[in-house]
DNA sequence: GGGTTTTGTATGGTCGTTGCACAAACTAAA
DNA sequence: TTTAGTTTGTGCAACGACCATACAAAACCC
């Protein structure tokens, strides 16, 4: 089938290629910071205030820019440029599928949340159909704020709680939803009326979160912890999601740091996830199935105690937060990041485990004296996954934004 | 001073970016496999007979590619198309400076070493200066044979054994030399006459050798494993090199795999490299520092005493593969390879290390399932990373063609 | 108000690819 | 041997996209 060996032979190029590439060029600099006049686009892209000029006809055109009035600047002399911004009629829907809750957010290409629904449903003891009917219910309640504010979507993500095979769309296997190999986005896709739907592991779109709109904005290469029952992690590699060959990668949950320890569903002995994840802790710290019931929610239950002093609590926090800089420790060694984020239930968990995952990573990783590694604690709560979702849709518009003119035809083709 | 915030602000293109890309193209495609002609390649990259047989032209030029008689097709109609090759005129050099030698090489576009040479000399006790006066005597070797079969360098790169900041070409710190903050690329290329000379880590090379012309031709995504005295890693992803972000990544050497285990050099406890390295594995072996130097090898006499049954040996090889495969189930957790392979020391010990590997790989590695990993054994004798070191620029060649007219003015003007 | 500066647009020029046409070279069959 | 059919490589007009330049518009400053 392939009758390429080399491994990079990537495909020809063409004139459109140039005009796709500096599409996305000129959005994305607009994207990347104050509304700016087209001369001060052109001035910071290197292209012609002429070609500029043509561009931005284009991106208006395709509703993905708008002029706002006049740029700002306080007595320089010369005409005063338009100010162009991101147009806030181009949106992304982000769906979530998770243990104990569904969630839907609309977001536009200015990181505006327009539309936000969490719905807690225990989720584990349902079947995969009821499920996505919810879920699906909860998009269509999305689309329709779309459709009375006459927004533009530009397409539908789904974050899932376990490993995921993206080109087909399919949840592979998910241990704590208790499925495997469910076609997601056909699912989900056939229940909205045949709109294509991309899905991703929620790890992945938390990373993609902190990245588009958290507190990893800026930042090109970082690891994204991110616990939930798992533990899993999203990595970003050169200002890009990093999958790996398969897709599988990032299990940042399952490298092992007890080679000694305890057994793992995963069948293998001493993983992360072991001594890490909100079960782990909490089973650790002597919780039992009783009150973790009665708590509802194991992680805000964990803080309680922590802060009431508890010693089990906060002893098997210590564990945790030992393992977590062992395993970060040598998740940057290889990957020589500049930061790490905490996010899931590690967010509200940071204040016992921040101090100890920095001293770690001082002392563990072999460039700490040349380059630090930032700790950073994310700031979505529940939210990180839904936003990254989102985010998904929204960042290939920036970056391939010819795309929104042949969605939105095939929308409307298949609409009417 | 950066005021793009959104990560990958691209530059802006031109058409010029159209032909720089499809020469690329061209001569990748003529690179990857069997000679071809200017109708094939059109047929396979998609671009027109037309546009090819110009790109063609002007590879031809530049020295690239070469018209080698007829294409070798039996019994098909048509006329017969003129073959194309790789030029064997360019080439490039490769030097390397380890712990117990140095070593240089000439190696042309097609893969074909056209001059090698090893020096075994103890770098450890000598000052930078002396050797490095060594390696450029042995690099004007390599020029001299250029320049008397009139062949055309297109660059000089230099592999070094410890941490290396490729881009103001310095070696940082090179624990097992005793080497630190040596500008190794300016000092070589002062010797040389003033020719661009780059610098590279010798695991990063290794690596680039495998993918090259070793075990891991055709492979996108793997880790080279590359243990001498100590234990680095070099990482293929997307079929590139993967520095990290200030290219100290790799670090696979200083992943913990025992946190209770020895002190490592690095000042951490447990590292991988205090138990897989060639000097780690002798030491817990029993074997002397007296036998290891009237040895001259350590990895060869390792091997010859495991071959001969020797327990003390065969525990400790035991204990390495054990503590590697930890270590790479981890990494492959994280970064989902197509394979892994084994060089440096590890090539001729691998027969006592891959069966531990590869189980540890099958039970640790959560994808295991849905995607195996292979374990590979690195061909290359000592000289991966010298190879590494000319594939380095060789591989520029092939993927920005158009540098080496600039190159060649710029030597040219050198010269003169 | 005139001079200066900056913005946004319009126009010709250049570059590179496409699509088409055509001669060259070979096979296969009459 | 001749003829038809097929494939290759090149030449040429056309198109698309960017660049350089020129120019009108809209500010500021004196």
């Amino acid at each position: 089938m392939s009758f390429e060996r080399a491994g990079n032979a990537h495909s020809s190029s063409d004139q459109t290629t140039v005009r796709r590439a500096n599409l996305g060029v000129v959005l994305q600099q607009i994207a990347g910071g104050e509304p700016r006049s087209r001369a001060r686009v052109a001035s910071d892209t290197g292209l012609t205030r002429g070609t500029v000029s043509s561009l931005v006809g284009e991106l208006i055109e395709l509703d993905l820019l708008r002029e706002t009035g006049e740029d700002q600047r306080s007595g320089r002399a010369g005409r005063p440029g338009l100010a162009l911004e991101l147009s806030d009629r181009v949106v992304a829907v982000g769906l979530e599928v998770n243990v104990d809750y569904l969630a839907v957010c609309v977001e536009d290409l200015a990181g505006n949340v327009r539309y936000q629904k969490h719905v807690h449903t225990d989720n584990r003891r349902s079947a995969p159909g009821p499920v996505l009917n919810r879920l699906a219910r909860l998009a269509r309640g999305a689309e329709e704020l779309i459709a009375a504010e006459s927004l533009v979507s530009a397409g539908i993500a789904v974050a899932l709680p376990g490993l995921v095979a993206a080109e087909s769309g399919t949840l592979l296997r998910a241990p704590n939803l208790g499925w495997s190999d469910i076609a997601v986005a056909d699912e989900i896709s056939s229940r909205l009326g045949g709109v294509p739907v991309r899905v991703d592991n929620e790890a992945n779109l938390a990373a993609l979160a902190e990245h588009w709109q958290g507190v990893a904005r800026g930042l090109d290469n970082f690891i994204c912890v991110f616990a939930e029952v798992g533990v899993g992690a999203g990595i970003f590699i050169g200002g890009d999601l990093f999958r790996g060959s398969h897709g599988f990668g990032a299990e940042l949950g399952h490298i092992t740091v007890a080679p000694g320890g305890l057994p793992c569903q995963c069948g293998a002995v001493g993983c992360l996830e072991t001594i890490v994840g909100q079960e782990a802790i909490a089973r650790r710290a002597g919780i039992c199935e009783d009150d973790k019931r009665r708590a509802r929610n194991v992680t805000r239950e964990l803080v309680r105690r922590a802060e009431q002093g508890d010693a089990a609590v906060i002893a098997s926090l210590a564990e945790a937060s030992r393992a977590l800089g062992i395993g970060l420790a040598s998740a940057v060694n290889l990957f020589d990041v500049d930061a790490v984020v905490l996010g899931g239930c590690l967010g509200p968990l940071a204040p016992w485990l921040v101090a100890d995952v920095r001293e770690a990573l001082g002392v563990r990783v072999l460039s700490a004296g040349w380059s630090g590694c930032e700790v950073l604690v994310s700031e979505f709560g529940e939210g990180a996954a839904v936003r990254g979702a989102a985010a998904l849709t929204l960042r290939s518009v920036l970056a391939e934004p010819w795309l929104v003119a042949e969605r939105s035809v095939a929308v409307r083709e298949g609409v009417s």
